[in-house]
DNA sequence: CGTTAACGTTGGTCATACCACTTTGGTAGT
DNA sequence: ACTACCAAAGTGGTATGACCAACGTTAACG
């Protein structure tokens, strides 16, 4: 007859699979503080009663929790673990516990985004060959066009950091990237553009970025990315600030 | 009585479940090349069939390894993913394919380490209050006593670097320490200690480190921690290739 | 030759049962 | 009253077997 579909709110798309969504639920649950950390949190057959469901997908989905290091499930029962215990890997959902993420994580995000960009431009003009140069030197002419918007500034920039990290040959480097701009960034432009940027500011910047490059001068690199990181964090950070103000007093 | 204490003692060899056997085996397997990039790594059932047991610890495997990123499991069957798309949590058992591990990815290991850790210097050094500011003074000094064997010095300059991060309150530095240092740096100093270091330049190096704390001057810091991590990564380097070409020699 | 429909395969789920371990609470010994 | 021990209950780990829905392949069809 008919199954009664699981009661997706929000979330995703519907092919969330039943494992999946527990998994949310869970993640989300324990994020929200809902467990405290060391607390045990239900049986496997609670969770599955709970979730009118069998014990397969809730073993799956705990096994997912533990690989984000959100939860440690061993033979006594699954405890809860602290956030900053976690991998990576939960900063996604941390940003998106709220409509509007929040400043101090998302300007700390950039931050470490800033000197890791720094560093992957750095590895990439070192390692680059001539092919590959001329290939950074076209992109970062790309950042400083007047007709862009700011759409697609985001891509030009996005696409000129990604060609960085693969030219750079740091593995290291990407994993750490991937784990950070996949997840984290891509999302966090989606729902926090339109930035208002200053275009002038914005385009000197780029040019200098643009010298900088097309010099090979390390140093001048160095203090373009920093000045370009530092440039974005406040625009962000005022942005973010202005719509959670927003949210609060039209919240409450 | 004999409590009956012989199981344990050494860290993960028996205790490790079926599940876990299998997502390590097959993690191996990929990481060592096995599947291509998008190849179909065989079904759930012939995976069952070739563990000797049932789906649901292969489902579990496998479930794991999909939030590694390691591979991607669809309606049409599972497929394994390039080693460049994965999460940073890939790194160790990276790190760990061979007993010497790649000179290569450990000195890119240590270089993104040592931008981050300046990073987590700057930001403690900016938040803490006086309490925590003395504390920091008092561990950068242990780093600088004459006394210290190598282990001490590891220990000493871990504890440090944890400090900091504790102090800085910057979660996403944090987080992305925890997938580098814990699951990474720890192992490797273990299996590459010890490490000959020159005694002099480190304490020398350590001092500067002290200056630039006491005197709360972060331009100072950050050359220092630079010169550090740059001392550091010549000393592993260095270390490692000796092992590495010894190895090479005796196995051919 | 291209399109489509059927089929087998595969992942996703469900239900049940059993085992091994941990936790817990009670009990006996001191 | 405290400690040490032990047994029962609860929990995770595994095994089995079945069914469904989506996918890939293939064979039949236009």
């Amino acid at each position: 007859m008919s199954r009664t579909p699981p009661p997706l709110t929000d979330a995703e798309d519907q092919p969330a699979s039943r494992s999946e969504t527990i998994a949310l639920t869970l993640r989300q649950e324990i994020l929200l503080g809902q467990y405290r950390p060391g607390e045990r949190l239900p049986s496997e057959r609670d969770l599955a009663l709970r979730f009118q469901t069998g014990r397969g997908p809730v073993r799956e989905a705990l096994k997912r929790l533990e690989q984000l290091g959100i939860a440690s499930v061993q033979h006594g029962g699954a405890r809860a673990v602290a956030i900053e215990d976690c991998t990576l890997d939960v900063l996604e959902p941390l940003l998106e516990l709220e409509p509007v993420p929040d400043p101090r994580l998302v300007d700390q995000l950039l931050e470490v985004f800033g000197v890791l960009v720094h560093l992957a431009a750095k590895a990439a003009l070192r390692a680059a060959d001539d092919a590959q140069l001329q290939e950074i030197k076209q992109r970062a002419r790309e950042l400083a066009r007047e007709d862009n918007n700011e759409l697609d500034r985001h891509l030009a920039l996005r696409e000129f950091t990604r060609y960085l990290i693969e030219v750079s040959d740091h593995l290291v480097l990407r994993l750490t990237m991937n784990g950070l701009v996949t997840s984290c960034l891509q999302r966090l432009f989606e729902s926090v553009l339109p930035v208002d940027l200053d275009n002038d500011a914005y385009r000197k910047l780029a040019n200098e970025l643009c010298e900088a490059v097309d010099d090979r001068d390390y140093e001048h690199l160095g203090s373009a990315m920093q000045k370009l990181n530092r440039f974005f964090r406040n625009s962000v950070s005022a942005a973010l600030e202005a719509r959670y103000t927003v949210r609060k007093s039209s919240h409450a």
